[in-house]
DNA sequence: GGCGTAACGGTTGAA
DNA sequence: AATTCAACCGTTACG
């Protein structure tokens, strides 16, 4: 707490803050539609400048282009991006960015925090109300959150054990994928040629809801849902660790990829728990770090802060050295081995080649009706590879501000995992002539139990 | 009115 | 055993 007295006491730190906000705007607080704050009218109530240390900073009032419809994402000053981050996660940030003197550097994540995170923009008020003096000794609990609690009850007063009804009387649980049965439903109506909003209708199912899975079936060709909780199990066990430190002890030219390739010929790792290309970096660069910090005298090729398929990806931004480097060791490996590489180095979507995305494209209203390519292309690159390339950039520029790491390895983003404890099988789909790929379904048993109840 | 999707409050399960 | 948190979920509302 003796950083956020100090941050309220620096008079050289000021946010400027919109002058309405109160309990979420984004929610109904009762069935009084004038209740409602649209969001139109709280981004008028939003400043469009943030100032910090003097300097003007505009926020943006549209949300970011490149984000996906379940990725809510925060990029950090190293270039990890969050995906669907919470508010919490966001906080943190936050409190960081307003406590760190070089506030400035992070303009971009306080803006984009700032504008995008109803806690950020409340975070902002608690800091002024503490600057004005309506705060005793500057304290920047959420003060402001608590009387959220008793809208949150308000909200919610329909629900009973978790379960709430939506707008069309259908009773679900929040948080909870749709029973299997409906998801079927789904996309036999939509095969045979109903309109989603019918869909949505008939079967009381949200329409966003219908939207999501028949466009995750058109990408995937599955309508299960995706594994929910858990983590990627680690990969960087220490046998690893050590085994990577040794091969770069033994030979310091040694890329990270090809590392990789040795792990793997060893047998040390299978495809399956072989660390990715930034790990092996990761794992590098720590040593590095411990070396320096020990006095150790590091060469021009133990500072490899950047990975080496961004290398190839970005060789234009290299040294010439490094192109040279490059040519010569990408010469000397058989083609197939060059072929692996280049595919890991582009990271090529999860998305199989046997879904139906590859096959034909077809268009979300009518699953049987192809269309043009351009609509399905941004799909892949929201998947992953657009963002990949382009917070690229802003990894390199900030590749010496490794103040952050993600605590828990992230899952692979494919929605169609399969997930332990469920029961799967397979639908064929078939109507007036239209053969559908058939649905790989799987369903958690307590799930099953819900529908039968 | 239909549709895509951002924002939201929720659940899950490995670490 | 309890907690954390990054995945996922469906609904609602906006454009």
């Amino acid at each position: 707490m003796e950083m956020k007295t100090e941050m309220l006491m620096d008079p050289d730190i000021h946010i400027e803050i919109p002058t309405v906000i109160g309990n979420n705007p984004l929610q109904k607080l009762n069935d009084d539609s004038n209740d409602t704050i649209s969001r139109s009218n709280m981004e008028s109530n939003m400043p469009n400048v943030i100032a910090v240390h003097g300097e003007s900073y505009e926020i943006p009032l549209k949300a970011d282009s490149d984000r996906s419809a379940d990725r809510r994402k925060f990029v950090y000053t190293d270039g990890f991006e969050t995906a669907d981050a919470k508010p919490k996660v966001q906080t943190e940030v936050i409190r960081q960015l307003v406590t760190d003197s070089n506030v400035i550097n992070h303009s971009m994540e306080t803006r984009q925090f700032v504008n995008d995170s109803m806690e950020g923009r409340e975070l902002c008020e608690v800091y002024e109300r503490g600057i004005n003096g309506e705060m005793s000794d500057g304290s920047l609990e959420y003060d402001a959150l608590d009387d959220d609690d008793d809208a949150k009850k308000a909200r919610n007063r329909q629900a009973i054990a978790g379960r709430n009804i939506n707008q069309y009387g259908r009773e679900f649980t929040n948080g909870r994928p749709l029973p299997e049965h409906l998801r079927v439903e789904i996309l036999q109506m939509a095969v045979q040629g109903v309109r989603p909003c019918e869909i949505s209708r008939q079967l009381q199912v949200s329409h966003g809801c219908v939207s999501k899975i028949l466009n995750r079936y058109r990408k995937t060709g599955s309508i299960n849902p995706g594994q929910i909780g858990g983590s990627k199990p680690k990969v960087t066990t220490p046998g690893v660790v050590d085994r990577v430190k040794q091969y770069k002890i033994d030979n310091a030219q040694m890329f990270a990829w090809e590392i990789r390739d040795k792990l793997l010929s060893d047998g040390v790792c299978t495809e399956k728990n072989i660390p990715s290309i930034s790990s092996i970096n990761r794992i590098i660069r720590d040593r590095n770090i411990k070396e320096q910090a020990r006095g150790g005298h590091m060469s021009d090729d133990d500072v490899d802060l950047v990975d080496d398929d961004e290398r190839i990806i970005y060789s234009h931004l290299s040294m010439q050295q490094d192109l040279e480097k490059l040519t010569q060791r990408v010469a000397q490996k058989s083609a197939a081995t060059t072929s692996t590489i280049r595919q890991s180095a582009i990271r090529p979507s999860p998305i199989p080649s046997s879904s139906p995305i590859h096959q034909a494209s077809m268009s979300v209203a009518n699953p049987g009706i192809p269309v043009s390519s351009a609509m399905i292309h941004p799909a892949f690159n929201i998947s992953g590879n657009n963002a990949f390339f382009i917070n690229t950039g802003e990894k390199r520029k900030h590749k010496k501000e490794k103040t952050k790491r993600r605590k828990r390895p992230r899952r692979d983003p494919d929605v169609a995992q399969i997930a332990p404890n469920h029961l799967s099988g397979n639908i064929n789909v078939q109507f007036n002539g239209l053969t559908g790929s058939p649905i790989a379904y799987q369903q958690r048993q307590s799930d099953v139990h819900s529908i039968v109840s």
